[in-house]
DNA sequence: TTGCTCCTCACGTCACGTGAGGTGGC
DNA sequence: TTGCTCCTCACGTCACGTGAGGTGGC
Protein backbone atom coordinates (compact mmCIF):
# COMPACT_ATOMS: atom_id res chain seq x y z
CA UNK A 1 0.00 0.00 0.00
CA UNK A 2 1.55 3.38 -1.34
CA UNK A 3 0.73 6.52 0.09
CA UNK A 4 -0.21 9.38 -2.49
CA UNK A 5 3.47 11.24 -2.67
CA UNK A 6 4.90 7.65 -3.43
CA UNK A 7 2.35 7.03 -6.26
CA UNK A 8 2.55 10.58 -7.71
CA UNK A 9 6.52 10.17 -7.95
CA UNK A 10 6.30 6.78 -9.33
CA UNK A 11 4.19 7.83 -12.78
CA UNK A 12 5.00 11.33 -12.31
CA UNK A 13 2.22 13.22 -11.88
CA UNK A 14 1.57 15.91 -9.49
CA UNK A 15 -0.85 14.98 -5.96
CA UNK A 16 -3.15 17.42 -7.48
CA UNK A 17 -3.28 15.72 -10.69
CA UNK A 18 -3.65 12.37 -8.80
CA UNK A 19 -6.19 13.67 -6.23
CA UNK A 20 -8.29 14.71 -10.10
CA UNK A 21 -7.65 11.57 -11.36
CA UNK A 22 -10.25 9.80 -8.41
CA UNK A 23 -11.94 12.58 -8.33
CA UNK A 24 -13.22 11.80 -11.68
CA UNK A 25 -13.48 8.19 -10.78
CA UNK A 26 -10.16 7.21 -12.80
CA UNK A 27 -8.97 5.50 -9.78
CA UNK A 28 -9.50 5.00 -6.44
CA UNK A 29 -7.86 3.93 -3.04
CA UNK A 30 -7.96 0.48 -1.59
CA UNK A 31 -8.71 2.36 2.00
CA UNK A 32 -7.56 5.42 3.98
CA UNK A 33 -5.43 5.70 7.26
CA UNK A 34 -7.23 6.76 10.30
CA UNK A 35 -6.02 10.27 9.78
CA UNK A 36 -7.42 10.35 5.98
CA UNK A 37 -4.48 9.48 4.29
CA UNK A 38 -4.89 7.38 0.92
CA UNK A 39 -3.55 4.55 0.76
CA UNK A 40 -3.04 2.95 -2.95
CA UNK A 41 -2.54 -0.51 -4.37
CA UNK A 42 0.28 -1.18 -7.04
CA UNK A 43 -3.00 -1.59 -9.91
CA UNK A 44 -3.17 2.10 -9.00
CA UNK A 45 0.04 2.58 -10.13
CA UNK A 46 -0.99 0.33 -14.11
CA UNK A 47 -3.76 3.18 -14.14
CA UNK A 48 -1.79 6.28 -14.26
CA UNK A 49 0.62 4.73 -16.14
CA UNK A 50 -1.74 3.63 -19.03
CA UNK A 51 -3.72 6.88 -18.56
CA UNK A 52 0.03 8.85 -19.07
CA UNK A 53 0.97 6.87 -22.36
CA UNK A 54 -2.51 7.45 -23.46
CA UNK A 55 -2.68 11.39 -22.88
CA UNK A 56 -1.05 12.11 -26.19
CA UNK A 57 -4.08 10.59 -27.72
CA UNK A 58 -6.18 13.73 -26.90
CA UNK A 59 -8.77 11.32 -25.14
CA UNK A 60 -10.96 13.33 -22.40
CA UNK A 61 -10.74 11.88 -19.10
CA UNK A 62 -14.60 10.25 -19.18
CA UNK A 63 -13.17 8.37 -22.70
CA UNK A 64 -10.11 7.33 -20.32
CA UNK A 65 -12.27 5.85 -17.60
CA UNK A 66 -14.82 4.31 -19.99
CA UNK A 67 -11.65 2.22 -21.76
CA UNK A 68 -10.09 1.46 -17.90
CA UNK A 69 -13.03 0.12 -16.65
CA UNK A 70 -13.43 -1.89 -20.16
CA UNK A 71 -9.88 -3.38 -19.53
CA UNK A 72 -10.90 -3.92 -16.05
CA UNK A 73 -14.13 -5.70 -16.51
CA UNK A 74 -12.16 -7.96 -18.98
CA UNK A 75 -9.72 -8.78 -16.37
CA UNK A 76 -12.11 -9.92 -13.86
CA UNK A 77 -15.22 -10.94 -14.98
CA UNK A 78 -15.23 -14.56 -15.39
CA UNK A 79 -15.52 -15.86 -19.11
CA UNK A 80 -19.04 -16.71 -19.31
CA UNK A 81 -20.41 -13.49 -18.14
CA UNK A 82 -22.04 -11.54 -20.53
CA UNK A 83 -20.74 -8.14 -19.30
CA UNK A 84 -17.27 -9.45 -20.71
CA UNK A 85 -19.10 -9.21 -24.31
CA UNK A 86 -19.68 -5.40 -24.10
CA UNK A 87 -16.15 -4.54 -22.52
CA UNK A 88 -14.50 -6.20 -25.20
CA UNK A 89 -16.30 -4.88 -27.81
CA UNK A 90 -15.90 -1.25 -25.81
CA UNK A 91 -11.99 -1.94 -25.83
CA UNK A 92 -11.65 -2.76 -29.25
CA UNK A 93 -13.94 0.30 -30.15
CA UNK A 94 -11.26 2.05 -28.09
CA UNK A 95 -7.80 0.36 -29.65
CA UNK A 96 -9.18 1.25 -33.20
CA UNK A 97 -9.97 5.39 -32.32
CA UNK A 98 -6.50 5.16 -30.27
CA UNK A 99 -4.68 3.65 -33.63
CA UNK A 100 -6.43 6.31 -35.65
CA UNK A 101 -4.85 8.89 -33.78
CA UNK A 102 -1.87 7.40 -33.48
CA UNK A 103 -1.53 7.81 -36.98
CA UNK A 104 -2.81 11.35 -37.37
CA UNK A 105 -0.47 12.28 -34.29
CA UNK A 106 2.14 10.78 -36.28
CA UNK A 107 1.71 12.70 -39.56
CA UNK A 108 1.19 15.57 -37.53
CA UNK A 109 4.64 15.14 -36.05
CA UNK A 110 6.07 14.84 -39.28
CA UNK A 111 4.72 18.04 -40.50
CA UNK A 112 6.08 19.61 -37.19
CA UNK A 113 10.16 18.30 -37.62
CA UNK A 114 9.98 20.24 -41.38
CA UNK A 115 8.64 22.99 -40.19
CA UNK A 116 11.15 23.07 -36.68
CA UNK A 117 14.06 22.43 -39.71
CA UNK A 118 12.73 25.56 -41.61
CA UNK A 119 12.43 27.90 -38.71
CA UNK A 120 16.20 26.32 -37.60
CA UNK A 121 17.46 27.50 -41.01
CA UNK A 122 15.83 30.74 -41.13
CA UNK A 123 17.57 31.48 -37.72
CA UNK A 124 21.29 30.93 -39.48
CA UNK A 125 20.01 33.36 -42.17
CA UNK B 1 -8.63 41.00 -48.20
CA UNK B 2 -10.13 37.73 -46.47
CA UNK B 3 -13.07 37.73 -43.92
CA UNK B 4 -12.86 35.87 -40.68
CA UNK B 5 -15.33 32.53 -42.11
CA UNK B 6 -13.03 31.94 -45.16
CA UNK B 7 -9.49 32.46 -42.83
CA UNK B 8 -11.38 30.32 -40.25
CA UNK B 9 -12.28 27.53 -42.87
CA UNK B 10 -8.64 27.51 -44.90
CA UNK B 11 -6.90 26.85 -41.79
CA UNK B 12 -9.38 24.85 -40.03
CA UNK B 13 -10.00 26.73 -37.39
CA UNK B 14 -13.13 27.53 -35.31
CA UNK B 15 -14.24 31.37 -35.64
CA UNK B 16 -13.67 31.50 -31.93
CA UNK B 17 -10.23 30.60 -32.10
CA UNK B 18 -9.19 32.95 -34.76
CA UNK B 19 -10.76 35.72 -32.44
CA UNK B 20 -8.78 34.62 -29.50
CA UNK B 21 -5.63 34.19 -31.23
CA UNK B 22 -6.26 38.28 -32.36
CA UNK B 23 -6.91 39.18 -28.67
CA UNK B 24 -3.58 36.69 -27.29
CA UNK B 25 -1.93 39.38 -30.09
CA UNK B 26 -0.80 35.99 -32.66
CA UNK B 27 -2.33 38.20 -35.48
CA UNK B 28 -4.04 41.27 -35.98
CA UNK B 29 -6.62 42.24 -39.02
CA UNK B 30 -4.96 44.48 -41.34
CA UNK B 31 -8.02 46.69 -41.43
CA UNK B 32 -12.14 46.33 -40.78
CA UNK B 33 -14.94 47.07 -42.61
CA UNK B 34 -17.18 50.18 -41.94
CA UNK B 35 -19.57 47.51 -40.49
CA UNK B 36 -16.80 46.36 -38.64
CA UNK B 37 -16.28 43.03 -39.82
CA UNK B 38 -12.15 42.20 -39.78
CA UNK B 39 -10.41 41.54 -42.89
CA UNK B 40 -7.46 39.77 -42.91
CA UNK B 41 -4.29 39.58 -45.78
CA UNK B 42 -2.77 36.25 -46.57
CA UNK B 43 -0.04 36.42 -43.72
CA UNK B 44 -2.15 35.71 -41.31
CA UNK B 45 -3.46 32.88 -43.28
CA UNK B 46 0.85 31.80 -42.77
CA UNK B 47 0.28 32.64 -39.26
CA UNK B 48 -2.15 30.64 -38.54
CA UNK B 49 -0.94 27.32 -40.46
CA UNK B 50 2.13 28.19 -38.44
CA UNK B 51 0.63 27.91 -35.03
CA UNK B 52 -1.55 25.11 -35.73
CA UNK B 53 1.58 23.30 -37.14
CA UNK B 54 3.59 23.80 -33.73
CA UNK B 55 0.53 23.14 -31.43
CA UNK B 56 1.56 19.44 -30.99
CA UNK B 57 4.72 20.45 -29.48
CA UNK B 58 2.66 22.10 -26.53
CA UNK B 59 3.90 26.06 -26.62
CA UNK B 60 1.97 27.88 -25.23
CA UNK B 61 0.18 31.04 -27.23
CA UNK B 62 2.78 33.82 -25.17
CA UNK B 63 5.60 31.32 -26.66
CA UNK B 64 4.08 31.29 -29.98
CA UNK B 65 3.84 34.92 -30.01
CA UNK B 66 7.16 35.49 -29.60
CA UNK B 67 8.15 33.04 -31.69
CA UNK B 68 6.24 34.57 -34.55
CA UNK B 69 7.30 38.25 -33.76
CA UNK B 70 11.30 36.69 -33.78
CA UNK B 71 10.01 34.76 -37.52
CA UNK B 72 8.40 38.42 -38.36
CA UNK B 73 10.92 40.93 -37.58
CA UNK B 74 14.05 38.44 -38.95
CA UNK B 75 11.74 38.88 -42.36
CA UNK B 76 11.69 42.31 -42.70
CA UNK B 77 14.28 44.19 -40.34
CA UNK B 78 17.19 45.47 -42.51
CA UNK B 79 20.29 43.37 -42.03
CA UNK B 80 22.19 46.29 -40.58
CA UNK B 81 19.26 46.44 -37.59
CA UNK B 82 20.80 45.53 -34.41
CA UNK B 83 17.31 43.63 -33.31
CA UNK B 84 17.57 41.15 -36.35
CA UNK B 85 20.36 40.02 -33.86
CA UNK B 86 18.23 39.13 -30.91
CA UNK B 87 15.59 38.17 -33.45
CA UNK B 88 17.77 35.17 -34.97
CA UNK B 89 19.02 34.40 -31.48
CA UNK B 90 15.18 33.98 -30.12
CA UNK B 91 14.43 31.77 -33.24
CA UNK B 92 17.14 29.78 -33.09
CA UNK B 93 16.11 29.05 -28.97
CA UNK B 94 12.73 27.83 -30.10
CA UNK B 95 13.48 25.93 -32.76
CA UNK B 96 16.17 23.99 -30.76
CA UNK B 97 13.60 23.47 -27.89
CA UNK B 98 10.86 22.56 -30.49
CA UNK B 99 13.52 19.73 -31.89
CA UNK B 100 13.32 18.61 -28.45
CA UNK B 101 9.75 18.68 -28.22
CA UNK B 102 9.35 16.58 -31.17
CA UNK B 103 11.92 14.11 -29.97
CA UNK B 104 9.84 13.66 -26.46
CA UNK B 105 6.58 13.74 -28.50
CA UNK B 106 8.36 10.66 -31.08
CA UNK B 107 8.84 8.21 -28.33
CA UNK B 108 5.58 9.30 -26.53
CA UNK B 109 4.13 7.99 -29.18
CA UNK B 110 6.25 5.09 -30.27
CA UNK B 111 4.85 4.48 -26.24
CA UNK B 112 1.41 4.73 -27.45
CA UNK B 113 1.65 2.66 -30.17
CA UNK B 114 2.73 -0.03 -28.60
CA UNK B 115 -0.03 0.20 -25.98
CA UNK B 116 -2.55 0.40 -28.01
CA UNK B 117 -1.56 -3.20 -30.06
CA UNK B 118 -1.34 -4.47 -26.54
CA UNK B 119 -4.92 -2.96 -26.14
CA UNK B 120 -6.12 -4.53 -29.29
CA UNK B 121 -4.97 -7.80 -28.31
CA UNK B 122 -6.87 -8.07 -25.18
CA UNK B 123 -10.29 -6.84 -26.65
CA UNK B 124 -9.71 -9.72 -28.92
CA UNK B 125 -9.15 -12.37 -26.12
C1' DT C 1 8.60 17.72 19.72
C1' DT C 2 10.08 18.67 15.09
C1' DG C 3 9.57 18.14 10.12
C1' DC C 4 7.68 16.28 6.40
C1' DT C 5 3.53 14.44 4.36
C1' DC C 6 -0.90 14.55 3.85
C1' DC C 7 -5.93 16.58 4.09
C1' DT C 8 -9.96 19.61 2.18
C1' DC C 9 -11.75 23.74 0.38
C1' DA C 10 -11.77 27.07 -3.07
C1' DC C 11 -10.26 30.40 -6.25
C1' DG C 12 -7.20 30.96 -10.57
C1' DT C 13 -5.65 29.75 -15.30
C1' DC C 14 -5.32 28.45 -20.13
C1' DA C 15 -7.50 27.81 -24.49
C1' DC C 16 -11.07 27.91 -26.06
C1' DG C 17 -16.94 26.44 -26.62
C1' DT C 18 -21.39 28.22 -26.60
C1' DG C 19 -25.25 30.85 -26.56
C1' DA C 20 -27.56 35.83 -26.33
C1' DG C 21 -28.73 39.73 -28.63
C1' DG C 22 -27.70 42.69 -32.31
C1' DT C 23 -25.95 44.42 -36.99
C1' DG C 24 -23.65 44.17 -41.86
C1' DG C 25 -23.27 43.07 -46.94
C1' DC C 26 -24.06 40.71 -51.40
C1' DT D 1 -36.27 42.22 -48.15
C1' DT D 2 -34.27 37.82 -47.05
C1' DG D 3 -30.43 34.96 -45.51
C1' DC D 4 -26.05 34.34 -44.30
C1' DT D 5 -22.06 36.32 -42.10
C1' DC D 6 -20.26 38.87 -38.91
C1' DC D 7 -20.03 41.60 -34.24
C1' DT D 8 -19.35 41.93 -28.89
C1' DC D 9 -20.22 40.50 -24.33
C1' DA D 10 -20.10 37.06 -21.02
C1' DC D 11 -20.69 32.79 -18.79
C1' DG D 12 -19.22 27.69 -19.13
C1' DT D 13 -15.77 23.88 -19.48
C1' DC D 14 -11.81 20.89 -19.05
C1' DA D 15 -7.70 19.60 -16.64
C1' DC D 16 -5.47 20.86 -13.70
C1' DG D 17 -2.13 24.84 -10.58
C1' DT D 18 -1.78 27.16 -6.40
C1' DG D 19 -2.20 28.82 -2.06
C1' DA D 20 -4.82 28.81 2.78
C1' DG D 21 -5.44 26.71 6.91
C1' DG D 22 -5.28 22.53 9.37
C1' DT D 23 -3.86 17.65 10.85
C1' DG D 24 -1.22 12.95 10.63
C1' DG D 25 2.80 9.69 11.23
C1' DC D 26 7.60 8.06 11.59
Amino acid sequence: MHQIGEVAERVDLSLRTVRYYEEMGLIAPEQRTDGGFRLFTEETIDRLKLIKQMKPLGFNLAEMRELIDAREALRTLETDDPGRRRAADVLAQYAESAGVRCQELNEQLATAVKLVRQLSRESRG
